[in-house]
DNA sequence: CCACGTCGTTAACAAAAGATAAGAAATGTC
DNA sequence: GACATTTCTTATCTTTTGTTAACGACGTGG
């Protein structure tokens, strides 16, 4: 059931937890598996799951008045995925959370997580890694935002998602980074022009 | 010395603390006054100071290739600053913080926080407050950018900082934005032209 | 093997944004 | 109050982006 690679993967993530407090974690999750196209999470629910990966990747998108859907977010292996809308505001969720690949993951519902730290200390200790983590690529997204061009947000991308880029359409890329698919083909023009010469 | 009034304003940022819990941590840190236009923290140096602000207000820039500064972000009355280049990455801060009015802070050395969290269980257990409510913000204002034009982000913004509108000058506020101060004028013409018809 | 849908590119046009500079308005200082 | 400084606006021009639509490449499923 538990093999010693997951294990690790949650040590991954985590800072510094023993063999027994992840099985405790590991105990209280349930396993799904996702096809492509399947949801983990659909919008104007309050489904307050959260997500761990295994293996496979998953795209956040919103749908907005016009109609058009919005990818947010690509998460992949090793990496948590909820609706932050249900988790922190306990609203509905405005997002969809779809697979793009099989997806692998362990789940658990954020309140039983909750009582589940709450009941071992050495895990709700954990979680200000786990959360330094996700708030440091926040930041850091954030400031890609304010102090880079769309291209240079986009050089920036395959930098630090080398693996992402060949995974899921550019259009989805594109979503991620503010800007249309349109103007991401574009971008990748000028960049391979400039390559040239 | 520590006044009631204080001991509120940490409350309203963390979970559920007592009297002596935030004496425990207003005893460790320090109290600094900054006039308009002192630095908090200057770029290139490790200064891992966190600041809480009581009162006043700071603006977070770097300054680019080309020797402009952009402002990445607005604090104010019982926010957190700190440069997370530092915090998170043991690296030199890429980030001035500087005091847009006369700012009154406590301020605790991001190590010695930690001490302190480690010896007092409640508060290493309220981080998890604070952390989520840095996340809850960091991803809400992600989704600005993703899911909205400038002039959208704009109207969000005078409606979830109010207060920030009138106390900086609105080249900042483009910055945050992620447009130049001319676009932001140009979008705030077209806001007034639209309300009159 | 073909029909179909999806995706990336390209084109053409409109709209918006960046860069630069100049002038007006506001702010602060002595 | 007068001056200097900063900030905001406006104008002009260039560049980029958004929008829409068309085309071809590719892959999937029948």
């Amino acid at each position: 059931m538990i093999d010693l690679d997951q294990i690790k993967r949650i040590y991954s993530i985590a800072g510094d937890l023993n063999f027994s407090d992840v099985k405790h974690l590991l105990q209280a999750a349930g396993r799904k598996t996702f096809l492509h196209g399947e949801y983990l999470i659909e919008a104007d629910t309050l489904q307050n799951q959260v997500y761990f990966i295994y293996k496979g990747l998953v795209r956040i998108y919103a749908v907005n008045e016009r109609g058009d859907e919005i990818t947010t977010e690509l998460r992949c292996e090793n990496e948590l995925v909820a609706s932050y809308d249900v988790i922190f505001f306990d609203q509905p969720s405005r997002f969809y959370i779809q697979a793009m690949e099989k997806t692998e993951t362990f789940h658990i519902a954020y309140d039983e997580l909750q009582q589940v730290l709450e009941r071992n200390r050495k895990l709700d200790m954990n979680r200000k890694y786990i959360l330094q983590n996700l708030l440091k690529n926040a930041f850091e997204r954030i400031d890609t935002f304010t102090l880079k061009t769309p291209e240079e947000r986009y050089l920036h991308f395959l930098e630090s998602n080398p693996s992402l880029t060949n995974r899921v359409p550019d259009k989805y890329i594109a979503n991620v980074l503010g800007i249309t698919p349109v103007s991401l083909s574009r971008i990748r023009k000028r960049i391979a022009q400039k390559a040239k010469s």
